[in-house]
DNA sequence: CCCTGAAGTGTTATATTATATCGTTTTTGT
DNA sequence: ACAAAAACGATATAATATAACACTTCAGGG
């Protein structure tokens, strides 16, 4: 595969630890940093709300609750496991078609990413704006975090168009170690 | 799915044509020119005998038909469609993990490369080296080109590496018309 | 040469991810 | 209220990939 360690399930909400708000300033989100996360769910759920009322998009109660279980976690979920924790909280027993249609609303609607290296979906944090995303994915702990500068992506498909080669859309995902797995590394004894 | 026409399945050998050769001096591959494929998959193939020798791995005659079946496509193809093919031409009776493992030699060895956007896999142009490729994929054709120019990939990494990331590897897959299939575009009545 | 351990392969079963299809319900616009 | 469209529930199935175990092949040492 892809990433070194393959766990049997992508899981989440296994960082709501603690509450403490760190301002990271010039940064797009605060995957790495431990922070309010239930803030930062509120806020995209309330941006999507808006965003979809100005497009005349229907944000359901299931898209709804779905995009809520995507960005309870800074770790890419898979669709299984949306589905797992559908079923569990509200005693439905949702079936994938449930699950992927919402997903596949909220990709349309730039409320989400799918991460490819990991069959995974992952919240975004600017919405408002159709990009391309750079993805830090780490191998270790799978806490992913998007770039949004896209000098790169405008190199990149630069040097496509130098080629005769017509970009329409690129898929930027790099696999690594974030800070705070980096430490790890050192303590093989 | 990530690109818009996705077929049923992929195929394989759909351009040997024309044989004419055609020197594109500067260019890693041929992908969009047509040309004697078939060279091109003897020499990969040759190169890649020579490189496994020198580094004490067995190209055995299974991953070799593997290979040869990877490479005789300028197109992603499936692991299944490489199995239909081994069943067919040899009738041999393949199972996927007869597939799966030569892949994943065939990858260790960075002999060919997986398309993580089309679950599919391609020969690689540059196998003594260990690179980041950048892969053009056509939305219309399929045909997919390897571009090895790393300059990019640094960039992407020195900007991870802004942010405390610390990057291993990086998956680059831009979609959009090949050459040849961009014309296609303005004929519609 | 023969033994032996490691690597490779065959085979069966199963896991994981995603889609097709159809019928019902809900919403929207008139 | 009515009709059309969109969303949803439900069942089945497709497509991709791996687990587990037995058997074969091969390199290397005696
Ligand atoms: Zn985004
Ligand atoms: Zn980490
Ligand atoms: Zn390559
Ligand atoms: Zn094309």
């Amino acid at each position: 595969m892809t990433l070194s360690t393959k766990a049997s399930s992508l899981k989440a909400r296994d960082h709501e630890d603690s509450s403490g708000s760190q301002a990271s300033s010039d940064l797009a989100n605060q995957a790495y940093t431990s922070h309010d996360h239930s803030s930062c769910v509120s806020k995209a759920l309330e941006q999507a709300t808006e965003l979809c009322q100005q497009r005349g998009q229907r944000l359901t109660a299931l898209r709804k609750q779905v995009l809520e279980l995507v960005w309870d976690s800074h770790k890419p979920i898979g669709a299984y496991d949306i589905l797992a924790m559908m079923s569990k909280d509200q005693d439905r027993p949702a079936a994938p078609p449930t699950v992927y249609r919402a997903l596949d609303f909220l990709l349309e609607q730039s409320l989400i990413h799918r991460i490819a290296s990991l069959n995974a979906y992952i919240g975004c944090h600017c919405p408002d704006s159709t990009h391309e995303g750079i993805f830090l994915i780490c191998e270790k702990c799978r806490t992913t975090r998007e770039l949004t500068g896209s000098e790169e992506i405008s190199l990149l498909k630069q040097q496509a168009a130098n080629t005769g080669f017509q970009a329409t859309h690129s898929l930027v995902e790099i696999s690594g170690l974030c800070p705070a797995c980096q430490p790890a590394c050192h303590e093989g004894a």
